[in-house]
DNA sequence: TTGAAAGCGCTAACAA
DNA sequence: TTGTTAGCGCTTTCAA
């Protein structure tokens, strides 16, 4: 900036002015010195300009990533969480700072606000992160965390629409899929549970340790070598849900005459799947595109609350 | 630092050696001075050091957006390759920028090096960028950007494997289904014809707006309405696959007897389809890793060259 | 409309 | 082992 300014004939700081679009410079200054800049390539340093607006125009998103066993962030559905997020912040003229927790990466630090994301959003890594004292978003259950601000959708509330749904259909031997473990999932159990509670119902719970459709097979298959008798699944996820019809058509049973199955978050493929899964829907990429503009909210000095997405029943064949 | 250096009677810089690490400063020292900066809060500001160090331990990752219409890179795989570079930079220090070309946000200004992703690794992408000087690297075809370095799956060589894979099976009415108005697709076309073309085929082309398995469903059904005659299915993408699946089984075709069908990219559905389906696998993970790989080469100054990444015909029941 | 001075918070180079 | 000096490149006062 001081060689443009030097070459322009002008002081340094009529430089910055005609490159940020000040009005306090000549529109023939501005012109000529943009032009200067041009010819020699010249790129502002954003660095510089960061240290000296306090501010970096940046906000961080934090995942969870135990170095080699749990990737669960980087499978395709919370990804569209990231998605929604990128959208909103870059429409605004934010950048995502994509980090992980753990990492001695130190761009997040530097951040105007943070999203968490994951299992890195649970207390310990809450708490972790309120010392950078920076506007926080964090996505998951609220009321975890009473003290945060925080955007998730409603899972226990899908938990009891599905319940509902097999209530509906008289399946009194309710089965469900999946590990309660995330908090998640531990929602969905606990509002399926709940709502079939009230009706003197307790539905049978198998723990899975993974999300894929082949533990959703293999799950079932034993269940039904050891005679287990159920006449409908609540799975955790889709993917769980598929491998469990593939199961059951497999063993002869009919989906959903014998039994009937319920899958969680409406992926592309449920739709398509044969026969048509039935699920509860949840919008991710709104999730995301919520949780920043909470942030940008917080960052401004506005106020913002806590939010639930609304999680709906979708029913199709099975 | 100023205020701590004060606080433990000492100077700004061995505040700033103990904090960082440095052997420069006794154990004691060390100690004390992290000990007060613990108790006060202190959080370094990496703007400044950034400013100071000439880099941001940042690569920007550009990825395409236009406005509203084709949100392609938010789509579940190629958010898979971002999940790869993710990991790859964590783990070696560095956060990843997430920005959208044509966004105003500046940080992506400030990073070490550039990854550019999806459309936006188009040539005049490709020049936009080469004018900010920083080591780039290229998701493509290699060959498209000669000049620049450019990772990438095999698309030519997989279709070459799925006509292969027809030609054994003695199959002389392939179609292709996609729209070849994107590079990969056009890449698994040509593999596909050329491959066809020495045993004197030529495959049909039926040119598709979506890669979504209703925008397959409905192209085959209306394939089959207009009696076109075909026994094999080449699909730009799984999820067409499975659209075209179904609507060959709804009109009471076997498959694979009738026709055979082979998609695209081995989604985790696709060894879950009922029947199970036939696919050529890339490895988007892999893909991310190494185009992190590639910039950090070239970020430490180290050569680093293009590289095309393999595809492999899985063969189920389609 | 332009400019001079000051300083954001940090670390490399050099000196003690 | 510690400290002094200087300066990274920018923008906000304040003055002309």
């Amino acid at each position: 900036m001081a060689d443009l300014a030097r070459i322009a004939g002008v002081s340094k700081i009529t430089v910055s002015r005609a490159l940020s679009d000040s009005p306090l410079v000549n529109e023939k200054t501005r012109e000529r010195v943009r032009e200067i800049a041009r010819q020699h390539g010249y790129k502002l340093n954003v660095s510089a300009r960061n240290l000296r607006l306090r501010r970096s125009q940046t906000v961080a998103v934090i995942v969870e990533m135990k170095p080699s066993a749990d990737r669960a962030m980087w499978h395709p559905y919370p990804l569209i969480l990231l998605g929604g997020i990128s959208q909103e912040l870059t429409s605004a003229g934010y950048s995502v700072v994509l980090t992980t927790r753990g990492s001695k990466a130190p761009a997040a630090q530097a951040a105007d606000g943070m999203i968490l994301l994951g299992q890195g959003a649970r207390e310990d890594a809450v708490h972790q992160f309120d010392r950078w004292h920076m506007p926080m978003v964090v996505w998951g259950a609220p009321g975890e965390n009473e003290a945060h601000i925080t955007v998730g959708s409603d899972n226990r509330r899908g938990g009891a629409a599905a319940a509902e749904r097999f209530l509906a259909m008289r399946r009194h031997r309710p089965l469900f899929l999946g590990n309660p473990d995330y908090p998640e999932l531990r929602e969905r159990l606990a509002g399926f549970s709940d709502a079939l509670g009230r009706h003197g119902i307790e539905p049978q719970v198998l723990v899975l340790g993974a999300f894929s459709p082949d533990a959703g097979y293999e799950a079932v298959r034993k269940l039904l070598s050891k005679r287990v008798r159920f006449d409908a699944i609540f799975a955790g996820s889709d993917l769980l849900a598929m491998g469990a019809v593939r199961a059951l058509i497999e063993a002869g049973r009919r989906v959903p005459e014998d039994v009937s199955v319920i899958g969680y978050d409406d992926v592309p493929m449920a739709a398509q799947f044969i026969p048509p899964l039935s699920t509860v829907s949840q919008n991710w990429q709104e999730g995301g595109e919520l949780l920043a503009r909470k942030v940008l909210a917080l960052i401004e000095g506005q106020p913002a609350q806590s939010e639930m997405l609304p999680s709906t029943l979708v029913v199709r064949a099975t």
